[in-house]
DNA sequence: GGATTGTATTATGACATATCATACACTACT
DNA sequence: AGTAGTGTATGATATGTCATAATACAATCC
């Protein structure tokens, strides 16, 4: 379920953060379903195992997911934050994005017309 | 007129090359307008004059300044180019922010409404 | 000729990313 | 008990980027 761009310039790991993410976001990964192990995930990506091990110690420290031992990963309880981690996320892209525009001598107006097209398009 | 971030995680030599940028876009310099020299402002910047160096390797690269032997960098001819360029950036930012928030599940309306505060804000 | 300019090259260090190879402890299943 | 699959931890190695440092060379200006 989570794919790699090879030519992205975002690390591996990160991107596999990115896709736990988005499939809980989505509601395709629900809280304590387990989620591929380490190595199972690495197998099926062409990838190191440690570089998924990265990936899942970097969600288990946002308590994302958790950990058991012998048994696997699996999707938090409180996964429900993802929604609004993301939300601030994307807060803080549009500030930036609104504030270059804004310095550029772009008008408001320019500015919905680009992200009404943007948002219709697919 | 250049300055810097130290707690910024963008590489110095990208600073300047956006310091650069704006200050042509602002119109605080203009065509054949000479730049500091890459020794000088690595003095007055307190960092090495190689990473000035790359810095306008990479203005020239891009065709915005121009470089004589002896004498010193210029801005470009064609530097009018830049506001255009940035407006592309910015339309590019914009583009990634509205997919993202359009996965996430917002409208455009919350996207308008978080736009125009941070369009009058500051 | 001396000072300043841009340009080029090589070396070094720090850091992040990613791989590879192990090792250990726990769990599940036969 | 044994085997396989799980997470976790730890080194070693390689690569690339960023930044510094130290030179060297050619062109320009006064």
């Amino acid at each position: 379920m989570i794919t790699l761009e090879a030519s992205s310039k975002t690390p591996i790991y990160e991107q596999i953060i990115e896709g736990v993410k988005a499939l809980v976001m989505m509601g395709k990964m629900h809280p304590h379903e387990q989620l591929p192990s380490v190595r199972r995930l690495a197998r099926e990506l062409g990838i190191n195992p440690n570089t998924v091990q990265k990936a899942y110690a970097r969600l288990r420290g946002e308590n994302l997911i958790y950990s058991v031992a012998g048994k696997g990963d699996f999707v938090a309880d409180n996964a429900s934050r993802i929604r609004d981690m993301k939300r601030d996320e994307i807060r803080e892209m549009f500030i930036a994005a609104t504030r270059a525009a804004r310095d550029a001598g772009m008008w408001t107006d320019e500015i919905f017309q680009l992200v009404d097209e943007a948002y219709s398009s697919r």
